[in-house]
DNA sequence: GTCCTTATGTTGACAGTGTCAAGATTGCTA
DNA sequence: TAGCAATCTTGACACTGTCAACATAAGGAC
C-alpha cells in the first residue's frame, strides 16, 4: 500500500475522485459560489487543470456530486441529535430541526449550492437519493408527531411544509445575515430560540 | 426628445444605467445565475463590452444593484396585496405572506440573487436601505397582529422570526421543486395553502 | 512474465469571460 | 463657440471551461 506522499508524486492519484470532492467544498466555502473554479479544485488537488473532466465531465457535475454529499451530511446531522434526544415524537422532531439548522450554519456555502434555484441536476440519480433522504428525516418525524404518515393528506402537507419551510427558512436568513438580532446569539441560544420556533407551530 | 431608434443609434445611449439593469435582469432570468454574463448584458443593451464598468464599475456591483430594485419590487408586491384586503392585522398579516410568495413565484432567479449567501454586498446603501423597507413591510404586519412593536422583545423576535422564516423558506422550497406535491396546484390553491399555513402559527 | 486493453492524467489549443488602459465621441456649461 | 467632463469604444491581458491528442500506468489474458 502506497503512502500518501507516493500517491501524490505518482502519475495515478490513487483517489481523485474523492479528493475532487473534497477540493470542490473547501473552493467553494473559501471563494463562494461565484468564485469557484474547476481549475482551481484541479490545483487544490495537484492535479491538471483537465483531470477532473474525466471524472465527472464538466464542473456543473462536480457541483452535483458535491451537492449530492451535503444531502447525505444533512440528513446524518438530523439523526445524529436524534440519536442523541429522547425517543419521543416531539423531541424527534424538535433534534430533526436543531440538526437542520446546526448543518446549514455550519456549511452555508454548500446550502446555497444545495438548494439553488438553478440548481444543477434534478436528473442526477445519486443527488435526488440523498436529498430523499435528508427529506424523510424530516417527512418521518412529522409524521411520527401528527400520528399519520398519509401525506396524500391536505393537512399533513400543511404540516410537513410548514415546518420544513420555517427550518429551511430561518437557516437561510440567519446565514445571510437578514435577521440580525440573531447574529450576537450563541450556538446554544440559536438552538433554544429553533426550539421555541418549533413550538410554535401546529401540527 | 430623440426617439428609441435614435438612442440607440446614437454613440450615448441615453439611459445606458437603467438599459443595463433591465438587461441583467433578462440575462440572470434566461440563463441563470452560472449563465450570467457582463458581456452578455452589454450585448443585450446594444453596446460595447466595456460599457457597463463605466456605469457599474464590476459584474458583481450591477448584480447588486439588481438585487436592490428586486428588494424594492417584493416591498411593492406585498403592499399591493395589503391595499387589496381587510385593513384588520390578521388579513395584512396575510396578505403579506401572499405577496412575498407571489413575488418569490414569479422571480425566482431574482429572489436567489437577492438572498444568496454570498450574497453581494452588504455595504451597498441603496440594497440595505430597499432591503430594509421590504423587511419592514414584514415586521409591521406582525407588529400590529401582536400589538406590540418592541423587536428588542424576545417574544416578537420568535414571531417574526417564524412568520418570515415560513414564507420565505416556502417560496424557496417551491422555487427549487422539494415540494413535489405543490408542483400541480394553481395559483390560487398555492396562496389558499400559504393562508393555511400562516394561521398554523401562534403570535 | 509479457502483451495489450482500458482507465487515468497531461499537454496544448480554442473561444469566451471580467477588467483595465487608452482613445473616440458627445452633451453641457461658461 | 471652446473646452471640459461624462460617456462609450477599442484593444489587450490573464484567466476560465472544454475538447482533442497524447502519455502513463494498472490489471487481466495468455
Amino acid at each position: 500500500m502506497p503512502t500518501k506522499a507516493e500517491q501524490q508524486k505518482s502519475y495515478h492519484h490513487g483517489d481523485l475522485r474523492a479528493a475532487l470532492i473534497d477540493a470542490a467544498e473547501k473552493e467553494l466555502t473559501e471563494k463562494g459560489y461565484s468564485g469557484f473554479t474547476l481549475r482551481g479544485c484541479a490545483r487544490r488537488a495537484g492535479v491538471s487543470h483537465a483531470a477532473p473532466a474525466h471524472h465527472f465531465g464538466s464542473a456543473a457535475n462536480l457541483l452535483i456530486k458535491l451537492a449530492a454529499t451535503g444531502f447525505g451530511r444533512l440528513a446524518q446531522s438530523m439523526e445524529q441529535r436524534q440519536a442523541e434526544s429522547a425517543s419521543e415524537p416531539i423531541p424527534q422532531l424538535m433534534a430533526a430541526g436543531i440538526g437542520y439548522i446546526e448543518f446549514a450554519r455550519q456549511n452555508p456555502a454548500l446550502l446555497q449550492l444545495m438548494f439553488g434555484s438553478d440548481r444543477p441536476g434534478s436528473e442526477d440519480e445519486e443527488l435526488v437519493h440523498h436529498a430523499q433522504l435528508a427529506f424523510g428525516v424530516l417527512t418521518g418525524a412529522v409524521a411520527a408527531v401528527r400520528g399519520d404518515d398519509d401525506f396524500e393528506n391536505r393537512d399533513a402537507q400543511l404540516a410537513i411544509a410548514s415546518a420544513w419551510s420555517m427550518v429551511h427558512g430561518f437557516a437561510n436568513l440567519i446565514n445571510n445575515g437578514s435577521l440580525n438580532f440573531i447574529q450576537g446569539m450563541s450556538d446554544e441560544k440559536v438552538e433554544q430560540f429553533v426550539l421555541e420556533m418549533i413550538t410554535r407551530l401546529r401540527f
